[in-house]
DNA sequence: CACTACATTGGACTTTGTCTAAGTCAAGAA
DNA sequence: TTCTTGACTTAGACAAAGTCCAATGTAGTG
């Protein structure tokens, strides 16, 4: 993703030093950070950063497909730096944490023509759920 | 779902006229309905009942398992009253309402061993998200 | 019927996110 | 290089969804 300002640069997107340092904080850490927590290592470079420019910012990458937006359940949603390849996620239900996965098959062909109600469905997502192995000790 | 409220009560459950009115709500329609939803509707019935004694009242019902709670991207929770048998969810993206679908296959099949870090994976849920005939239309 | 533990109330509060008006600046033009 | 301009950023108000708490009410037991 080092290469990421650059695409974006190709694709007419105004460089600035805010969005500088957001495209930064997701390509450190290949973490699922939730807004606030690119705000504040963004506040670490940048320290005038303003909260609506994060998620202007973040809102753009995910529009720009460079970034996927993870909401799990009622918590904040989580920026995901790794959108080029498919993938689910596990989450852990104690400490939220998540990891990317990679299930087999596709979970669209399991849903039979008369399931879909006439949606035009887009995309499916799979959610796994269970405690990791950092949590089960305590 | 009609012997609802005696399920809960043989497990101890207070039987309050608030309880009752959501439990009602919920076992009408068989819709997915957010928690501002249930209070209107059961302040029809009921016009005093306080917005956190519903928030309080279903999630002692999914606390109980009887009704689970289905959050989709940045949304409100729905609460679905369906919760005898396991079925996923195909959620409109432009108006959030929702569908309960059937799957073929076990989506916990899909993850391999090695792509499981260790998690005690307790359930898989799979959303499909695409436009619902009503709203391609507009 | 009285008692008491549990439930309800209303309103303040928190979290997460959006909006706006005014100021600032990146990048192309001259 | 300097100018210009429309896009970007800012601070803070606002909004939606949900939680918390102290005071009050009440279901069910005995």
């Amino acid at each position: 993703m080092s290469d990421l300002l650059e695409r974006l640069r190709d694709r007419g997107w105004r460089l600035t030093a805010q969005r500088r340092v957001v495209a930064e904080v997701l390509d450190g850490d290949h973490v699922h950070y939730t807004a606030d927590e690119v705000h504040a290592r963004a506040a670490d470079r940048l320290p005038e950063i303003a909260r609506a420019t994060v998620y202007n910012t973040l809102s753009e990458l995910v529009a720009l497909g460079e970034v996927l937006e993870v909401s799990t359940d009622g918590r904040a949603k989580r920026y995901d730096p790794n959108a080029r390849h498919t993938h689910q996620h596990l989450v852990c239900s104690r400490c939220g944490t998540i990891r990317d996965v990679h299930p087999t098959g596709d979970p669209l062909a399991a849903l039979p023509e008369n399931e879909r109600y006439g949606f035009a469905i887009a995309e499916a997502t799979v959610t796994y759920r269970g405690v990791c192995p950092n949590c089960s000790g305590s």
